[in-house]
DNA sequence: GTTCAAAATGTTATATTATTACATTTACTG
DNA sequence: CAGTAAATGTAATAATATAACATTTTGAAC
């Protein structure tokens, strides 16, 4: 999925742009959301956001978080494996984390079946820290 | 999510429909396919569809693959637990299975932060025993 | 530095997925 | 059988994502 630094091309310009825009927000964020704060910066179609958000996470810089059709900037610029993703219900805050053995044992589940595992999505809902002490 | 048998009322004539419609299926499907098919039953609007869907999902009948965008019906009609669901990358075929101990090790992982987990996505792509054996 | 190919970009149109709003009907409770 | 909650019907529209095609930029090879 990513490379390594040492082969990794440097970002264009728009891949900058939306990266530096994600990280601005520092929140899981939608495409049409960043297209509103990226038309300053000269764009002007969903496809120029979305090319650069699928590029950026081609070189896993960037996370596609799939049940809220969102995006976010990596916790760790250049991690392997699996990113956990913990979404509060009432704050919608998105957290990252990473857990290398989980990883693993999420994916050495289906392999009885024949199943070769690839990549993974693991997404859990539940109340942040913050909006459990505020309830 | 899901309601106990004994206090679970019968299905609507519309839950019913969907429900037969997904199981025919065999596979994930989604909302504006199962709008084709239904079409013959009285169905004539996305909206139909997408509630009874939902109301399905939260008896646990049936599921949403968040990755797909796309809708299955459950493989043992009443469990309790997070699915996960491994999809082939080549056919698309989901297939979904049931671990206790997996789901208790993944929403146990942010709690040191103070999150309370609540439901979890958890979607594997790889490429399947028949695919695996055909390539 | 010119040529070539691959990647990235720009732009328009359109496809796909999902929900809002509001009127009506059905089903359960007392 | 009256009252209420749930389910349903229907039209319009919102939100998300991609197809198609033209053009420009970039980087490697000569």
């Amino acid at each position: 999925m990513s490379q390594p630094d040492s082969t990794t091309p440097s970002l264009t310009k728009n891949q900058l742009l939306v990266l530096e825009a994600l990280r601005d927000a520092g929140q899981a964020t939608g495409a049409y959301q960043l297209l509103e704060v990226l038309r300053d910066k000269g764009f002007k179609a969903p496809l120029q956001v979305y090319r650069t958000l699928n590029q950026l996470a081609d070189r896993g810089l960037v996370h596609r978080i799939e049940s809220l059709n969102a995006w976010m900037a990596c916790c760790d610029d250049h991690h392997h494996g699996t990113p956990i993703f913990a979404i509060c219900n009432d704050c919608g805050n998105v957290t990252e984390y990473l857990d290398h053995s989980l990883t693993e044992t999420i994916t050495a589940l289906p392999t009885d079946t024949g199943f070769q595992p690839d990549r993974s999505i693991i997404e859990i809902y539940g109340q942040c820290n913050a909006c459990v002490a505020s309830s």
